[in-house]
DNA sequence: TTGAAAGCGTTACCAA
DNA sequence: TTGGTAACGCTTTCAA
């Protein structure tokens, strides 16, 4: 077997703590020798010491381990910019602090929330959460730092949460194509979204300043492998435009305008979400709302680091931070006055 | 704090041992009655027992985690379907089974190979492994089973490889440029493949078949980002083909024809590799040879999964499996018969 | 069928 | 400045 600290103490003639102390710097009321430090050094290479992490890791309590959930997860789209996008964010706030990512929608799934808070884990980034009152429940009390991405405010109390403001991003979608004339505009959603709580607040948001501006508007549940343009372009529901959830929805629009024959913007204008380098492959360039999300993801795990490295009582108490990213709106070619 | 096994043991009235019996189906050669499971798991419930992973993981030596390692590792680009596609076949592998996956490049980035190999991962999915004999030592030495993506047979002796048959690859590259007329060719590669096992692998074969067809060829190290066609198509270096190490780097070659004025195929062919969803979307689009990441992936992570699993000496024992993986050319528009 | 005890490798605490 | 001892929570082994 491999020797463990206590081999190394005995081989250089120390106790097993001074070892602990030299080569892992642990306990500060304890002061070794140089000379003593040296040898132990020495020993511990001849001997090829290695520390038994797992070991390090129950009697710390910590792992330097952070899970990242995702509560809806379909893998990574080879098309989709956004999950690259926002691991990289993940990983660029990680790594130099010394932490490792993990990955694992599976302890989710199965609904054993609790077994992400097993300590398994230092600390837990939640991406997309659903509205549960059950998932919300189970990662408030877990007993582990937890920070929300994607998650508007008051979706869970108690989590700091990172997200897009929705609000302003659906206000400038509707006045951008307000301006431009049209009357009737369809928000369209898919199923996995539409159960997120961002989905829903950017739903609410847009029918708020819909209603707001005085334009006629539905909401529709789509299917985006194959968007059925009929249910919102058709004479008994003459809507001009149409604002997507996410990108991909959205050029799964513009694919299904062109197989029908639609012009787009001409006869339907279509926005996306999250301004992607997508929406400058897509025939027109697609007109997006773009949110920072590299930098969310950056900052909301770094945020959870420090969580994650202050005292227990210190985060609980000063109660969680909600940050709200400005949206801008990338205007490109999908978008444009309605011909009639 | 947390309620303990024993602390559900004491309330309930039996050994600490029943319960781990009960909650977690350890020990063989012992049998709990009906009627105590039924108590176990009613006081567990009422204690809000949750069992530490970080103790079963070092009591068992074992984690259910699985690292993924990159040795060069630029994040994930938003472009590139490579990084998705990969990491999507290891997870198809790994959740399934229950596994997590952690991503570490920092642990390796230090030259702590070693530390990897602390106990603190149940297995190593090495990819885009270098050459160098410290890294091979490292990992074939570290006492946790490792598995080889993008390694050609022969780079470290011992570890089971997954690999693109890029021997294979480029005689079919050679061929169809050679069938086309083409009678200078250069291989192009960026610094940090050009490091990789792989690298040096396809570039050797693409030599070895350009002197075998009796065609010129140049190796060229050119930085991707702004690759100066100037460098090998020219007076004096008269190439009326480039096959570049990936999709990527062919794309930025395409870019750089383009703003120099030069045309693709008539002028310059082009070919890439992949055959990702990239090819489809440049202009002209991209001839490509094709690999099935994903699958390789896939592939790769289940044989380290056995291995996991199985005693060590079973794998150290029956050899280092190489898989190769065969590679089709996917023609596009990118290759044409050379215009003179 | 059950229980008691030992031990995994590390680190904190306390006594010297 | 140092070293012994106990403890972290779980599981295995052995004895009843």
């Amino acid at each position: 077997m491999r020797a463990t600290i206590r081999d190394v103490a005995e081989a250089a003639g120390v106790s097993a703590m001074a070892v602990s102390k030299v080569l892992h710097g642990r306990g500060t009321n304890v002061r070794v020798s140089d000379a003593k430090s040296e040898l132990i050094r020495k020993v511990a290479r001849e001997l090829h010491y290695r520390p038994n992490q797992n070991a390090r890791n129950f009697r710390n309590q910590k792992t330097n381990l952070i899970g990242v959930v995702f509560q809806h997860f379909e893998g990574l789209t080879e098309d989709n910019p956004y999950l690259p996008q926002m691991l990289n964010g993940v990983m660029a706030a990680l790594f130099p602090a010394g932490y490792t990512m993990g990955i694992c929608p599976k302890l989710v799934l199965d609904g054993s929330a609790p077994a992400i808070a097993d300590g398994r884990f230092d600390g837990i980034l939640w991406t997309r959460p659903d509205f549960s009152q059950a998932s919300v429940d189970s990662f408030r009390y877990c007993g582990v730092p937890v920070v929300m991405l994607h998650a508007p405010p008051g979706s869970a109390e108690g989590i700091p949460a990172f997200c897009a403001n929705n609000d302003l991003a659906m206000e400038r979608v509707v006045d951008h194509l307000a301006s431009l004339g049209h009357k009737k505009i369809a928000f369209v959603i898919d199923p996995i979204p539409a159960l997120t709580a961002e989905g829903v607040s950017r739903k609410n948001a847009f029918c708020r300043y819909a209603k707001d501006r005085e334009i006629q508007f539905d909401v529709i549940l789509s299917d985006q492998s194959d968007p059925d343009l009929s249910a919102y372009v058709s004479q008994d529901r003459p809507h001009t435009a149409i604002v997507a959830y996410s990108d991909t929805q959205a050029g799964a629009i513009l694919k299904a305008a062109e197989a029908a024959g639609i012009r787009v913007p001409g006869e339907l204008s279509v926005v996306g979400f999250d301004s992607s380098s997508f929406c400058e492959r897509t025939q027109p360039k697609l007109t997006s709302v773009f949110q920072p999300v590299e930098q969310m993801a950056r900052d909301a795990t770094n945020y959870l680091l420090t969580m994650v490295n202050d005292a227990e009582s210190t985060w609980r108490e000063s109660g969680a931070v909600t940050s709200l990213y400005d949206c801008h709106l990338d205007i490109r070619e999908s978008t444009g006055p309605p011909t009639s």
